[in-house]
DNA sequence: TATGAATGAGCGTTCATTCAT
DNA sequence: TATGAATGAACGCTCATTCAT
């Protein structure tokens, strides 16, 4: 109610990254409209060019501010790595699926917009080195036995991602003891 | 040269629909003019209207016309069934593998248009089923032991299509052999 | 510093109008923006609507209140009238174009802004009646000849207009010789 | 009636011309908008950009095919030298008077165009300077007296410029008869 | 069959203006 | 008095689509 003016304004900046958010997840972002956009945030074009120099920095801006990457790289330091590795493994992965069902929307919009791939890139090859290392990490203890962990990791991720994005969500566990079945 | 009215229709279609197909994954089905279009295929964008009734049509046309489902299931048939599991899934998923090379493009867009959602959704459960109906059938003749088969199948397919989508290229064998070791 | 209300309101009054020349001046009425005025008068666009009705009324106010017309009027008093014709059209000459180098940004905007051309040609028949009616005096006095007097005034201020106006600084005693020389 | 499609659209792009021209130099370039140039073409707004880039190159194809220094420059040609200096003098003065009255409307978009600041200023230079070359030369025969030709040639031509565009016509004989009275 | 001139709707964006604070 | 968030109308321009030739 008795919102200061920069709060209002990083209030308002906040609801139109919102609504451009779910508009561009939607349509795309070539075929979202800035009307569009605006009518999902209830006020009228022209207030977008205060906040935001174009519809292209719009896309911009949600990638860097409302990207999960730092959050990504966070989930590995928070495991508890005295526990065996497919437990560790597979809290890891529901970690990381957790992650992309929170961000849905904005994974949308990394796969329509053009100028999304590069970041989307980033976040695959982040994701699969963060689980490639955790398995050479448990083969140097002598844990897992010798495998080619690029291929595993990025089997994980894959599986994951996929199933994520097609909104067929899977049984982690499952997952990790077919890769790993006499370890667990 | 000595074509017939309706030989040189049809090969100005198929023409037209090459040029929409290149045109269309490269900028993405919004980002892409019908001018776009008609330039790569060397005609006016009045021409495009004699073939298809709109931008809309040319992309259900590729979407049907040029999907390769069809394709998807004679793979299966294709398989030597009297060799090993491991064998048969190995040339089965490269089979796939090189399925999506050859229709990238379309993969592209795919991806970029809102209306290809369904198709892809379609395309990735189809081989999911494949690949599940597969391992099952070993399981029962008992040279594959009893495993979840629907996760498998998914594991297997998403690595192999979220692998050529990004452009990073797997070996194959090497997946098949990580997910049935001892079976190798 | 300690400035009364209606002090500090006109003062504010006049900063903006001299903000709304300059900018005006640089950019044309219609190539100036109402917020380019306000960033030159460094205060907010909605303040300038607390000191004038719209931007139509900025630029009536400066050509009304900037105008030189009265100025220009004022001129013809000053001159020594004891001294002989040729002097006198010549200060009379430098005056004015003095008058044109101070306000030479008024004069773009008369000649950018289609509103501005009625006081323009105010301007111009006035300055031309003015030199007009001191040529007449002389004729009579019998120091000048008889000649075409409105041709003469306008050929006067027009010269001295157009290269004040185009940058190209005249000897203005020199062409008031080319036109009198005997006389001189 | 039965034009030839590239006849239509050397026509149409005229028509445009003519429009634009008028539109400008009623408005001024900022403020005329390129509906209201549609508007007196009788066409759709988006027409104009099947003939031109954009509305800044409709200026500048005004000014660089609409332009009248060429003419200017025959001008000096087409006068008989064998006439007296005045006679010459006079009937060059009228031509060019004559230029600037079949082409105000063009003169106006000089006026109200930044862009347009550079031809004009051609325009003048060699309008002067065409003046100033022929008054030498008479100088040279002896016809004229020896007198500050570029001062003589600003004077005149800035005369008629300034008339002419204020629509106040003068006669241009009384004008030379004025500076050149002993060789009339 | 094929062209390309022409349209009309809508795009991203700007801007004069208003008004709650 | 002064701000700046917000609006709404228009701007320059693009584009899918139509149609006379």
């Amino acid at each position: 109610m008795a919102r200061t003016r920069s709060e209002q304004a990083a209030w308002r900046r906040e609801q139109l990254l919102d609504a451009a958010l779910r508009v561009f997840a939607d349509k795309g972002v070539d075929g979202a409209t800035v009307k569009d956009v605006a009518q999902a945030a209830e006020v009228t074009p022209g207030l977008l060019y205060r906040y935001f120099d174009s519809k292209e920095a719009m896309v911009e801006t949600l990638l860097s501010e409302r990207g999960f990457l730092p959050r990504l790289r966070e989930l590995r330091a928070e495991q508890d790595d005295s526990r065996p590795a497919p437990e560790v493994l597979t809290e890891l992965l529901e970690a990381f699926d957790r992650l992309l069902a929170d961000n849905a929307e904005l994974m949308a919009v990394f796969f329509s917009s053009a100028q999304a791939r590069g970041p989307l890139a980033t976040l695959v090859s982040e994701g699969q080195r963060l689980i490639g290392d955790f398995l050479l990490e448990r083969i140097d203890t002598g844990e897992l036995r010798p495998h080619d962990t690029v291929m595993a990791a990025r089997t994980l991720f894959a599986t994951v991602a996929v199933n994520r994005r097609l909104g067929t969500p899977i049984d982690i566990a499952a997952l990790v003891g077919l890769l790993f079945p006499e370890e667990g």
